[in-house]
DNA sequence: CTGAAAGCGCTTACAG
DNA sequence: CTGAAAGCGCTTACAG
């Protein structure tokens, strides 16, 4: 025999229990007065029966969805998908702690249209963005329709949520490690120096030869390095100086940087000994494998999530900051 | 000046306008009988004030949600990123075309229960799953509690809306080339033959044999390879039987084929030419290129979601069925 | 501490 | 062809 009546909403609870609406929604909230013997006696029937109540009725009641918009450039990955993937679970898994759902978009450059339906059908109480985006209006839109969110990776300007790693301070580590490791000096490919990732890696870079009293050698900082030419001249240069070691801001930079000391045939770390300031899946899988710096991709998807749900008004866990670590492998042995 | 009044509800839009929210809902929806005229008036305005429909409220009333569940399983991308990269854009972008929108909710082993709050909750109207859960009790779950799904990837259990790629047609297709370009046998290194994928795709090897009149030979067939060791005795044999072509039947497996066979020292393509039936990033570039297949995975997204649009009673626009091409690389030369 | 009632912003029989 | 009214399943002043 199956209970005969289905417990489906809060109206259904409350007629068999033979008390009201409104003390159903209020044991199951927390808000406003309630006894505590009637509290415990509806929640033991809730949970007897598995009623959830119907998120959509309790969205329109309280102009609310409980969604969160996980924003996601086009052509996220290309590069280093392990970083969206890590990300995104990290949010996830916090958005489920506290009963929200993620709602995913794409933004295709500068085309805001799918954007545009999730924000004015109010379908998600606010966003999660990534760096990535901040070309394009997305910023600018949500800011203009009051919709609340947080930027992952720091932003250009002021005023937004951001949530980052600690790139200054892993630079930091990083170059530490090389200039003890190597006698020498230590060379760097740097990417978009507009970026405020690309500056925070290359002050962490700085620091690290102030710390250690050593002079930063100029001629071997090369900023903005973006193409394959690019980075050949930058290590022909390195060669040529007879450097020994070469950090690289992130995977990008040091897989141009592996093609072209492979191109001029100088061993790694024979002659030259690489690092990269990111880590990723090629880093770890090219011969020699990369040293490079592992985030926690994880923990600031969680923080971005935590930070967006503290915006909303949440009660919610403090943020604990992303880490990272310095994973030495034989690109620097 | 501002628009004095904001247009933000059905309400607002009928008060404006002197006609009924009956109304305007039916111009909106195209419903019910109504004047041409007064209908292209509402529309007008509505246009003018960029007026939309709250979704929430739409749903309540309609028992709907107008979101698609996006299941994923929990370690997705770990070998196959472009695949989940490429099906998630075709599905959310046929989702959009429909004005739907995709909720997604990582699935951790036999962890249901941030898929129970999706679905308890009544926040999607249907959902899609991959293959990669068929093991867990999601499909179950589902089922019971009568949540229309597709699962991506054909799954043993008839009954069960699927969509997938063409492996028989393009195992054949591959075979027949490799058979073509070499005089000898062609061996193939398989997966698990309990899923449906493995069998399709040695039914195109086997299919493609008897078509060219030629007879498979069973002692180069090896199948259920999930270990490097495994590989390794299939590799042996390989090479030990003079056998100078190899078709794997993924790109996890051909990976492995790749180590197994440069530990042996084995010259690609020179002594062995290697093909896999499943195209990756890897396979593009790993050196050699390997020759693959490379399936249309944004289509079978599309057609994922076409197919569930359908099944919640959408009109939808027909399937077309998602394509291959056999990439040849350096691996066959 | 508890409940009746209004309200969230739509849709949809039903009546005209 | 159009509208008044009930209803979707919750929440929340307000009153008791």
């Amino acid at each position: 025999m199956e209970e005969p009546k289905k417990i489906d909403t809060l109206e259904d609870v409350a007629r068999e229990l033979g008390v009201s609406k409104t003390t159903v929604s209020r044991a199951i909230s927390g808000k406003g007065r309630i006894g505590k013997e009637t509290r415990e006696r509806i929640m033991a029937f809730i949970e007897a029966h598995d009623y959830r109540p119907n998120a959509v009725a309790k969205g329109l009641a309280q102009k609310k969805t409980y969604n969160l918009g996980l924003l996601l450039p086009v052509d996220y990955g290309d590069v280093d998908f392990s970083f969206f993937k890590d990300c995104m679970a990290g949010v996830y898994r916090t958005a489920s702690l506290y009963h929200y759902d993620l709602i995913f978009s794409i933004v295709e450059g500068e085309e805001l249209k799918q954007l545009r339906r999730l924000v004015q059908n109010r379908k998600m109480d606010g966003a999660i963005i990534s760096r990535a985006m901040e070309r394009s209006r997305v910023q600018e839109y949500l800011t203009e329709n009051k919709m609340p969110f947080v930027v992952i990776g720091t932003s250009r300007e002021s005023q937004v949520e951001t949530v980052d790693n600690k790139n200054r301070e892993a630079g930091e580590e990083l170059t530490q490690i090389m200039l003890l490791k190597c006698g020498g000096p230590v060379a760097l490919l740097g990417g978009d120096e507009s970026y405020v990732v690309t500056q925070n890696r290359l002050e962490g870079y700085l620091e690290a030869h102030r710390k250690l009293g050593r002079q930063p050698e100029k001629d071997f900082i090369f900023m903005n390095v973006s193409s394959y030419s690019a980075a050949m001249e930058a290590v022909e240069k390195i060669l040529e100086g007879g450097v020994r070691a070469l950090i690289c801001m992130d995977d990008v930079i040091s897989d141009l940087a592996l093609g072209c000391l492979r191109e001029k045939e100088a061993a790694i770390p024979g002659t030259v000994r690489l690092a990269s300031m990111y880590d990723s899946h090629q880093m770890e899988c090219s011969s020699p494998s990369i040293t490079s710096i592992r985030f926690d991709s994880v923990r600031l998807g969680s923080n971005a999530c935590l930070r967006l749900l503290h915006m909303l008004g949440e009660q919610v866990e403090q943020e604990t900051p992303a880490g990272y670590e310095v994973i030495l492998r034989e690109s620097t042995k």
